[in-house]
DNA sequence: CCTCATACTTCACGAGAATGAACTATCCAG
DNA sequence: CTGGATAGTTCATTCTCGTGAAGTATGAGG
């Protein structure tokens, strides 16, 4: 069983470094940057969001965000739409349609990924799930102990 | 099984975005943006080498390699070293030692993966890397796709 | 040797993007 | 209704970083 552990280090950084370069292949094919397609990805998955909520997030200032989501509308990702609740705000609502191309890579990695994973029986599923599930727990919490340099 | 496949997608994606936000974490942490960090990814990983080498791996010229270098070096995260058997060459080598309290967090992060996985049989562990394996070929087919938009 | 190619660096420049101050519009508490 | 807080934007400024041209040093071929 010892063998195992070096053996998932390096596999552990090489789908790490894998998960990346896909990322960055995205972003240029989008013609988006780091920030750009960091806020992207959390309208399009936060739903519609206010202005506000993605400064945090993206850690810039709140003038910052003006000029991402000017970039991310001007290509067409997002449009801005007004609060109904609140005036004020102005909400960013993800345009589904306005990504072509990448719906077809998304297809395949889909259909690649269902293919291979159709060989699993139940209880390898189940272990593929928890692995996932405890990499994504202690990735989250190192995460956050790298943010936090000083917890006392 | 059908029920697998959309639950899969959804846990590639809080993965996927985990282990972005993990390497961002390190980035900041160490002081680098991601030019910075990726090189030195690239040093630390396939040992020592020339400065050339390292431009066509970031996407930038080789004169931004140098100043990228420089930040590298006044950190003291690597060292320039003069190539034995080509004196216009420099070696770029990684200095391990200068890397303080990230290796607390990597042990860590070692650590917990090793507990959690100490659970699985033969034949989990089995799936398990295989998924892995898989995942990264699926991955980099796709990343290449995305570079190539137009394979003729 | 002499010439040309290669490896890296230096420099001046320019594009891109984040910042803080100031402004407008809206909400809310008293 | 009035004063203050909040949401977002605009503007001028500044900073970072990559580029291309030019320079230095070294290697390789005739």
């Amino acid at each position: 069983m010892k063998q195992w552990v070096s053996l998932m280090r390096d596999y552990g950084w090489e789908l790490s470094t894998a998960v990346v370069l896909f990322h960055e292949a995205i972003a240029r094919r989008l013609g988006l940057n780091a920030a750009e397609h960091k806020a992207l990805g959390l309208i399009v998955r936060s739903g519609p969001m206010p202005t506000g909520t993605l400064a945090p997030e993206l850690g810039v200032g709140p003038t910052a965000v003006t000029g991402i989501v000017d970039r991310l509308a001007r290509a067409g990702y997002v449009r801005r739409e007004p609060d109904p609740t609140d005036r004020r705000r102005v909400l960013l609502v993800a345009d589904e349609s306005a990504v072509p191309d990448l719906s077809g890579i998304f297809a395949d990695l889909g259909r690649e990924m269902t293919a291979f994973m159709a060989a699993y029986d139940e209880r390898e599923m189940a272990a593929i799930v928890d692995y996932i599930e405890n990499t994504i727990r202690v990735l989250r919490a190192q995460t956050v102990k790298l943010a936090d340099p000083d917890p006392s």
